[in-house]
DNA sequence: AGTGAAAACTTTGTACG
DNA sequence: CGTACAAAGTTTTCACT
């Protein structure tokens, strides 16, 4: 289910998933018409690139200071004797945290936060630091983004008004 | 248009916005039997919330290592003389660069990357660092990752089959 | 694995409280 | 800003190639 490499994809596989990537509401027959096929086997294959975990979820991208959140990342240094998936599992355990990545070298993992403001940030913060397994952390904050699956041109938290 | 800090918005647009966000292809009509209001005014609110910036697009996440991908973090610190909008506009003509997120303090940037492998992804990392602009870079190589927002327990590139 | 058509469902528009 | 219903479009399932 899971994939471990590189799956049995064809070309129109790939190109089912550049449309689905850019916009994941796009309707099938839409995407059907786009790869000139009929609605029937494109939904056949889209379900099952998600069954095979090729497809992971389908994601709204909400702009964090529209709902008054804001978006920072932390790098953890894990203690010498820590297994990674220790601070994966505490990461999953904490809401704030909206993805986890596991790093190759130094930092050894890298979280992305979504806090209500920056008092809430530290308190997140400390509660992970205070668990024992971490060596150290090291936070940025974001002050504007932007993702390239998003088709209109956000400057995200500092654009200028309408 | 674009959203400069909160909107106007009631207990119900959060609702749509959290449904959304763990499932963008969530259908309109079942949004609206979970919060308790016929479909139109449902369609009606999320085309609301496109058009005010609040929600900035639908995207699908795939499997990098299932398309035979990497995905890698590079921080960027910028030359003392340097606007950050001049990364950003070099970051945007990279095709690599998925995400890019202006940090607050050190470093100046953060990019997030997808490519084909190692010497694709050094590649790349040279061409920014040749710009002129950048005073020093850290890349990050993921080897494992999760998404908050995707439902089911996948655990990115070194999973157990099926 | 694809097509094409029928059935079920979803979205969108219009009228109205 | 909501409901209700009808029209248009979409997804899904079916028999068939």
């Amino acid at each position: 289910m899971l994939p471990l490499g590189k799956c049995a994809m064809d070309s129109i596989d790939e190109r089912i998933l550049g449309l689905l990537r850019t916009n994941a509401r796009m309707p099938v027959s839409e995407i059907a018409r786009t790869v000139g096929l009929s609605a029937a086997p494109v939904g056949r294959r889209i379900e099952r690139l998600e069954s095979e975990g090729v497809i992971r979820g389908y994601v709204t991208l909400v702009s964090d200071a529209a709902v008054g959140e804001l978006e920072a990342f932390t790098e953890i240094r894990l203690a010498g004797d820590v297994d990674t998936r220790e601070i994966e599992g505490i990461a999953r355990q904490v809401p704030e945290v909206q993805q986890y990545y596991t790093i190759a070298g130094d930092p050894d993992a890298l979280l992305r936060f979504r806090v209500r403001n920056v008092e809430h940030l530290q308190q997140v913060v400390n509660a992970i630091r205070r668990t024992g397994i971490v060596a150290g952390t090291k936070t940025l904050i974001v002050m504007s983004s932007w993702d390239r699956a998003q088709p209109f041109p956000s400057e995200g938290a500092h654009d200028k008004h309408t």
